[in-house]
DNA sequence: CTTTACGTTGACGTCAACGTCAAGCACTGC
DNA sequence: GCAGTGCTTGACGTTGACGTCAACGTAAAG
């Protein structure tokens, strides 16, 4: 009753829209260990939930190494005090990181916005006054 | 009155924390151009604005020719109808992954405040009960 | 007038993150 | 029994984003 589903690394890498060698990549550097059976990778879905958070410190434009410290983070064991304390002040300057982020799409998405009214005010324009040059051409195709 | 604060190039790349090499890279990709007096580079405020749309997107993990796409969408011309369609369905596109990003951001910081949290409780864990081995040692500092 | 500081253009090196063979094992189906 | 299909491990190639080095020009400072 307790199989769990697991994934070759043909369908894991499927899945996730990346190529198995990605997953080996990974694997070489660290950042997933799937099981083996006889040769072959066995991936649980602890490897799957890693994997997407790998994907996901990707298109946020962290590098490998960052994101092996980054995970690294979440399952980390309790350990001594200094460890913990260590731990909460990467937590912390992760934090800011990821705020400054966030302020840095903010802004990008408030400069789009900006580009879009232009736009549709010079479309607006070009639709009520048809009345330049060659009036009666470039319709609505 | 109206001469322009202007840089050269080392101090255009010390005010923003890059090296002079990476702003003639970008200028080679064509995503600078900055005037010459002479054989020199002579960047201007318009210069600098540029670069810090491009270090931002930088930041954002996109590559230098995206960049440089995202960019031309800020300071293209009004043109045709066409051009303003197109323009404006890019747009959209980078709306959209800007948001993405910006749903990726929210869970990762989401992640990290549990881990802080569970670093928290375990910090209090270790100081509320400090009825192990050596008793007295190991006081605030 | 030479040194020093800052600028210039190539050209090659490097590091990360994979892509792309090549060669081989293991089971499945006909 | 052998041809596919899917997995494996190297090993080398590629692309992006610069770093680094060589060789040279120029303009102010001593």
């Amino acid at each position: 009753m307790t199989s769990e589903r697991t994934w070759t690394i043909a369908e894991l890498a499927d899945e996730l829209g990346v190529t198995h060698r990605t997953l080996r990549h990974y694997e070489q550097l660290g950042l997933l260990s799937p099981e083996r059976r006889g040769p072959q990778r066995v991936y649980r879905r602890g490897d799957r939930v890693r994997l997407e958070l790998i994907l996901r410190g990707r298109r946020l434009g962290f590098g490998l190494a960052e994101i092996g410290r980054i995970i690294g983070m979440y399952d980390e064991q309790p350990g001594e005090v200094g460890q913990l304390r260590y731990l909460l002040q990467r937590v912390a300057e992760q934090r800011a990181q990821l705020q400054q982020r966030r302020h840095d799409i903010d802004a990008a998405l408030a400069e789009l916005v900006e580009v879009e009214r232009r736009c549709l005010a010079d479309l607006r324009q070009l639709a009520g006054e048809p009345a330049a040059r060659q009036p009666g051409q470039e319709r609505d195709r």
